[in-house]
DNA sequence: TTAAAAATGTAGCCTTGGCAACATATTTGA
DNA sequence: TCAAATATGTTGCCAAGGCTACATTTTTAA
C-alpha cells in the first residue's frame, strides 16, 4: 500500500479554509480500475461461456435459447450478440443459429474452467450448491490467477 | 436444478426444421438476474464505503478526494453523488463536502464489514494482501450472506 | 398450400457510468 | 487585496445493456 500524493482537508463540509495535507491512498483507485476492467469483460465471458453450453447440448446456440437462459429479452440479446460479433467472438447469419469462433471459444473454455473451480470451491466451504451456483456466476470474474490458484490448492487438500 | 421449460433444437445453424424438444434450465436466468442486481447496487455501496472512510481519515469527503480514490473525473463523482442523493444515501450542498444518511452510513457499516471478511479470508486462503484487496474489491458484491458465513467459519478455524 | 405461430430483426427509448471542455466558486499566497 | 490555483458545477458526448413495440422471416400444422 503505497502512500503517494497528498491532499488537503479541513472539517464540518464548510469551506476549504486550511485544509491539512494528509495522505491519499492510489492503490485503491486501481483497485476500482480493475474491477471495471473486469466488468467489461464479464457480459462477453457469460456470453461465449452460455453458447458453448447451448452448442454443446443442442448443437447450436438460438436467440431464443439465449434469451431464456440469459433471463433478458430477444433484443438484448440481438444486441449483444452484434457486439460479440463486432469483437470476434461470435459469428452469426440472420435467422441462423450462432456460433463461437476459435477466440470465442478458447474464451469459453477458460471461463467454464474458472466457474467449476469457482463452484467446487465453494461447495466445499460448506455452501449449498443452489447458493454456490448463484455466488459463483458473480464472482468467478472477479477473482485472480493467484486466487484461483489458491482455490485449487485448497480443493485438493478437501479432494472432493 | 430444476428444469422447467422445454425448447426446439435442430442443428448445424440452418433453419429450425423439425428441432426436438430439450431440456431447459431456469435456474440459470436466476443466477444472472440475481448478478444483474447485485451490479446495481455495487456503485453505491462503492461510494459509501469510500465516503464513509474519507469521513473517518480527514472528516469530511470532498469530491476531489472521491476522484482520486475512485479513479474516475470529478465530473462521474459528481453525477453519481447527485444519484446517491436521489436514493437518500448522501446529503450534500454546492461547493461543500459530501455526508452520509443514517441509511448511508448503515450501508457504509455492512459494507466495510463484509469488506474485511472477504479481505481476511482471501488472506488467509494464502492469497498476497496486494492480490486480495484487488480480489476482495471485485467479489465483496457477489457473495451471498450463507456463503459469507461460510468464510467467517473458516476463518475462525484458522484463525488470522 | 397456406394461415398461424414462433423466431428473429430493428427502431427508439431509458439508465448507468464513463469522458472532455468549459463555467463558476472558493481558497491560497504573494 | 487580488490574481492564480484549486475545487466544484454543468453541459454534451459516448458505449453498454436493459426494455417495448412493431416488422419481417421462418417454421409448423391444419
Amino acid at each position: 500500500m503505497k502512500k503517494i500524493e497528498t491532499l488537503t482537508a479541513s472539517g464540518s463540509g464548510e469551506p476549504l479554509k486550511s485544509r491539512r495535507k494528509v495522505p491519499l491512498d492510489l492503490d485503491r483507485a486501481a483497485a476500482f480500475e480493475y474491477v471495471r476492467q473486469a466488468h467489461q469483460e464479464e457480459t462477453a465471458q457469460d456470453y461465449v461461456e452460455m453458447i458453448a453450453d447451448l452448442i454443446a447440448q443442442h448443437g447450436e446456440a438460438r436467440v431464443v435459447d439465449l434469451a431464456k437462459n440469459m433471463g433478458v429479452s430477444h433484443a438484448t440479446i440481438n444486441k449483444t450478440i452484434a457486439r460479440l460479433n463486432r469483437d470476434g467472438l461470435v459469428v452469426n447469419r440472420p435467422y441462423r443459429a450462432i456460433f463461437l469462433t476459435p477466440e470465442g471459444e478458447s474464451m469459453a473454455r477458460d471461463c467454464k474452467a474458472r466457474h467449476d473451480i469457482v463452484f467446487r470451491f465453494l461447495c466445499a466451504l460448506g455452501v449449498k450448491p443452489a447458493t454456490a451456483h448463484l455466488d459463483a456466476e458473480g464472482v468467478e470474474h472477479h477473482i485472480s490467477p493467484e486466487t484461483l490458484k489458491a482455490f485449487e490448492r485448497f480443493l485438493k487438500k478437501h479432494k472432493c
